[in-house]
DNA sequence: CGTTTACCGTTAACGGCGTTTACTCAAGCA
DNA sequence: TGCTTGAGTAAACGCCGTTAACGGTAAACG
C-alpha cells in the first residue's frame, strides 16, 4: 500500500470538500454549493480548493460520479438482500430501491439525472458515464437473466423496426459490455421498462405532480405491479 | 380597450426583458440568464428591470408560464390540424407535437421540466401551475373523448387499490376541472401513458442515453406504436 | 545531515452577479 | 400650470469563480 502520508491527508480533504459540498446541496440547494462556501466551512481560502478540483465544475462532476455510485450500492445492497436465485424479488427490490435512495436524496438525484447545464457540469466525464453504465447493467443483469430462467413473452424479433433494432443493440453492450446475446425483444422491454420507471421517479422527485396528487406511492406500486407483470411475475408484491 | 400609451410601453418592455432571457437561455444556458446582462443588451441598467420584474426569480417564473404556454399552443395547432373526429390522429399528433416541441426547444423545456431549484423558481405561481394544468388537459380531453367514442380495455375498478383511486380522481380533476365523470381504469391509463411519455422525452432531452444510443427516433416511434395498441388504435402510425 | 523540490495555503485583485437605496427627470393628468 | 407617477440612473453592499504572486512546510534526495 504505496500511500504516503501526504496522499492519505490529500484524500481527506478531497472528500471532506464534497461532504460539506454535499450538505451545502441539501441544505441551500444546487445554487447554493459555491467554492467560497465551502473554503469557509472548511476554515481554508477558495483558492486553496483549486489544489483539490480544478474547477467549480470538476467538482459537480465528481459529485455526481459519487451520487450514482452511491445509488448503485444501495440498489445492490437491497438486491443481495435476497437470495440469488430469487430473481423476481431482486428485480423488484432493486427497483424499489432506486426509487427510495431517489426520494431520500432529491437534491442529488436532480445532479444525476436532471437536466445537464451547459458548459456546466457536463456528463462528458469519463467516470460519470462509467456510473451511469452501472446503474444500467445492475437493472439489465437482473432482468436477462430473469428472461433466461423463466423467459416472459417479448416482441419478436420481426417486430422490431431495424432502425430500431441498431440501436437496442447499442443499449444492451453499453450496458452489459459484450455478451449481449440476448433477443431484441428482451432489450426492447428493458428499455420500455427503464423509460417507464425513470419518468415515474422523475416525475415524483421533481415534484411535477404535487399540485395535482398528494401521495405518489400508490400509483408506483401499481405502476411497479403492471411492470412485474409484463415479465411474468405473478406473485402479488408485497 | 383601456390600454394607455404607458401601459403599451410597459406591456412591449415586459415582453423585450423576456425575450432577450430566451437569447441568453438558449446561448448561454439557464446560468446565462442574469439581469445585467440583460440589461446590458436592453441598454438599460440593472436596477431597471426591478420595475417590470420583482426579481430574477419572478422572470424566471414567468418564462416557465410562457414556455409552458407556448408548448400548448404548439400542441394544440398539431391538434387542430387534423378533422376533429379524427381522435386517432389527434392524439398522436399532439404527442408529436409534444416532443417536437421539446427537442427544438431543450433549455425552455428543462426550465419547465427540469429539477425545479429551491428558493429559485418555485413552481407555486399561480400561472405555472395553470399552464401545468392547461398541458395535462388537452391530452386528457382527447383521451377520455376518444375511449368514449371507441372504448378500449382498462382495469376494471375492483383492480385499482382504494388507495389509488382516491389519488387518480385528485389527478383528473386536476387536470380536467370537474366532469371527471371517467371510470378509474381511464385515469389510470392515462396516467400510467402520462408517464411513460415523459420519461422518454426527458431521457432524449437531457440527453441521459447518448453515451448509449445515437438515436431516439426509432425508440419513441416503437413506444408511441405501443401506446396506440393500448389505447386501441390499430392502423400503422404513418 | 543539509539542501532542494513539491505541495499547501495565503493575500490581493479582476470582473461578474442580485439587490437596495437614494436620486433625477420626463410624461401624464387635474 | 403644477403636481403626481413611474421609468431610469449611479453608487454601494455582499456575494461569486478564478488567477497571479508569494510564503512556509513537509517530503525527497544527495
Amino acid at each position: 500500500m504505496p500511500t504516503t502520508r501526504r496522499e492519505r491527508m490529500r484524500d481527506a480533504t478531497l472528500l471532506e470538500i464534497k461532504e460539506v459540498a454535499r450538505e451545502h446541496l441539501r441544505v441551500q440547494g444546487p445554487s447554493g454549493i459555491s467554492l467560497r462556501g465551502i473554503a469557509r466551512d472548511l476554515g481554508m481560502t477558495a483558492p486553496a480548493l483549486y489544489r483539490y478540483y480544478a474547477s467549480l465544475d470538476d467538482l459537480l462532476a465528481a459529485m455526481i460520479e459519487t451520487y450514482t455510485n452511491e445509488m448503485c450500492d444501495a440498489m445492490e445492497v437491497a438486491r443481495d438482500a435476497l437470495p440469488a436465485d430469487d430473481l423476481d424479488g431482486r428485480l423488484v427490490a432493486v427497483t424499489r430501491a432506486f426509487r427510495d435512495w431517489s426520494l431520500e436524496h432529491r437534491p442529488e438525484f436532480a445532479m444525476v439525472f436532471g437536466a445537464p447545464v451547459p458548459g456546466f457540469t457536463e456528463p462528458e466525464e469519463a467516470g460519470v458515464q462509467q456510473a451511469g453504465g452501472r446503474l444500467g447493467a445492475i437493472f439489465f443483469a437482473l432482468f436477462i437473466e430473469l428472461w433466461r430462467r423463466q423467459p416472459f413473452p417479448v416482441p419478436p424479433d420481426e417486430e422490431i423496426p431495424p432502425a430500431l433494432r441498431r440501436q437496442l443493440r447499442l443499449f444492451a453492450t453499453a450496458c452489459c459490455g459484450e455478451d449481449d446475446d440476448a433477443p431484441l425483444g428482451v432489450i426492447r422491454l428493458f428499455a420500455g421498462s427503464w423509460v417507464r420507471l425513470y419518468g415515474l421517479v422523475a416525475i415524483e422527485v421533481f415534484g411535477h405532480m404535487d399540485f395535482m396528487i398528494d401521495d405518489m406511492n400508490p400509483l408506483f406500486e401499481a405502476e411497479l405491479n403492471d411492470l412485474a407483470k409484463t415479465i411474468g411475475l405473478k406473485k402479488d408484491l408485497p
